[in-house]
DNA sequence: TCTGGGGTCCTAGGACCC
DNA sequence: TCTGGGGTCCTAGGACCC
């Protein structure tokens, strides 16, 4: 029996993401600084090229950034996730068209394992240049391919073939020699290493690690003394030894959460409690999508940590669930519950959210000892399939429920939004012919 | 006026058990 | 005077990621 191929990973990363996508249908924003805001208009979480030589960094606040759009014309755009969330399901298909081995690893990023496909390929860089070509063109938007024995490699790859456009977007790290390798890893700071934060930098720094490659010179041991089982598989996968696989089926969730600043301050425990509701029906909908339940719900409240003049309150609870369960009327009840508990008079709240934990898959749902909960279970369960079909079919929030509140003025601000272009029929983008 | 949201994993330490 | 040792489970906090 032939001895397996060593492997071989890819790491697809989309440029400047959430930018790529508004400028697929709006291709005005092109030679445009635009930054994308967070939930709430709050911060920029991407730029384009143009913004970033303008110096505006990762998370910068967009009231802080307001002299730059009289000065240089920068452009803010609400972020729509939507829309953002249906495009990369695109760039993710796209991808299973040359290989089945994808592990999507975030809204913008995937590995790939590239070795059962080899022998279609002249070079592993030759199918990275192929995927770049055909994402560009049957979705519009640009990517970056870096390739390495490990998933780590793979990711520096793409970080260089980010940074340096004469690399055509594709970096292949298993044909370097290693003379090579050393004076590349030499000038790249070890904070870039997938893994190594700002926190762990500083304590490397403090042992004389600086650069990639004095990480990868240094002992798995030696390291795991001093940090943990993480940084130990880190340095061994710079080192070329494969610890991290790919994990092809994502595995279902452990915790899921939502939770949103508002777009004023809330005062009132009914309008706390309207959010919370707000954000219940959108965990319990996203638990019901994975076919689980919770055994027990956390929500908090908090006041503006910025507003440090102010009185701050923040406090959260913990409400175990006496069946677990995915309907969102019981978790709604039970998060209200749990408000009633935490809520406090006086204070200036600003966010405010909630957690479903202990999850479990929905058909290994115990049945309790003390109630007749069959029939109420599958009436529950008829009501939430009604809910989701109706939302799936006629657009989000069609159907809610009345707890969640109508009016929702304290929800989140979102000035400048485009079109759910891909996902909605009424805001589909028109082409004219002349 | 204005500062995001959603995840995972690991470790240390305490509670508890035999 | 003198007070075991080993194991498991749970939780909080810290670190990281996008």
């Amino acid at each position: 029996m032939p001895a397996p191929a060593s492997p071989v990973y890819a790491l697809v990363d989309c440029n400047n993401f959430y930018v790529s996508v508004e400028r697929v249908f709006n291709p005005k924003l092109e030679h445009r600084p635009v930054v994308v805001l967070s939930n709430n208009d709050g911060c920029a979480v991407a730029r384009s090229p143009e913004a970033k030589a303008l110096g505006i960094q990762m998370g910068a606040p967009w009231f802080q950034l307001q002299p730059l759009v009289k000065r240089h014309g920068l452009i803010g755009l609400s972020s729509n996730y939507t829309l953002y969330g249906d495009m990369s399901a695109r760039v993710m298909q796209v991808l299973r068209t040359f290989t089945p081995d994808v592990e999507v690893y975030s809204i913008d990023e995937s590995f790939l394992r590239l070795e059962r496909m080899r022998q279609l390929w002249p070079c592993p860089a030759a199918m990275g240049q192929a995927i770049r070509t055909q994402v560009r063109q049957w979705t519009g938007i640009p990517v970056c391919v870096g390739i390495g024995p490990t998933k780590t490699l793979a990711k520096l790859a793409n970080h260089i073939a980010k940074k340096h456009p004469r690399c055509g977007g594709v970096v292949d790290m298993t044909t370097f020699p290693e003379r090579e390798l050393v004076s590349l890893l030499s000038a790249i700071d070890v904070a870039k290493v997938w893994g190594v934060g700002r926190r762990i930098a500083a304590r490397l720094a403090a042992m004389h690690i600086h650069t990639v490659e004095d990480l990868r010179r240094a002992s798995p041991k030696a390291i795991r003394l001093q940090f943990s089982v993480v940084l130990e598989r880190t340095v061994a996968e710079l080192q070329g030894n494969s610890c991290l696989a790919l994990e092809d089926v994502a595995p279902a969730k452990k915790q899921i959460v939502s939770s949103k600043s508002f777009g004023r301050m809330v005062l009132t425990r009914d309008e706390l409690g309207e959010a919370l509701s707000t954000y219940v029906g959108r965990a319990a909908e996203k638990l019901r999508a994975q076919k689980s339940v919770a055994g027990a719900l956390q929500i908090f409240v908090m006041t503006n940590v910025f507003r440090e003049t102010e009185p701050q309150y923040s406090n959260g609870i913990v409400i175990p669930l006496p069946l677990p369960t995915n309907d969102t009327m019981r978790l709604v009840a039970a998060a209200l519950y749990g408000l009633k508990r935490i809520y406090k008079p006086g204070y200036a709240y600003k966010k405010c959210g909630v957690m479903l934990m202990d999850l479990s898959p929905q058909h290994q749902r115990q049945p309790s000892l003390l109630a007749q909960v069959d029939d109420v279970a599958d009436h529950s369960n008829a009501v939430m399939s009604v809910l989701d079909s109706i939302n799936a079919r006629y657009g989000r929030d069609t159907l809610t429920i009345a707890a969640a509140g109508i009016r929702k003025d304290w929800a989140a601000r979102s000035e400048n939004k485009t079109p759910c272009y891909t996902t909605r029929w009424s805001e589909l983008p028109k082409a004219w012919a002349h």
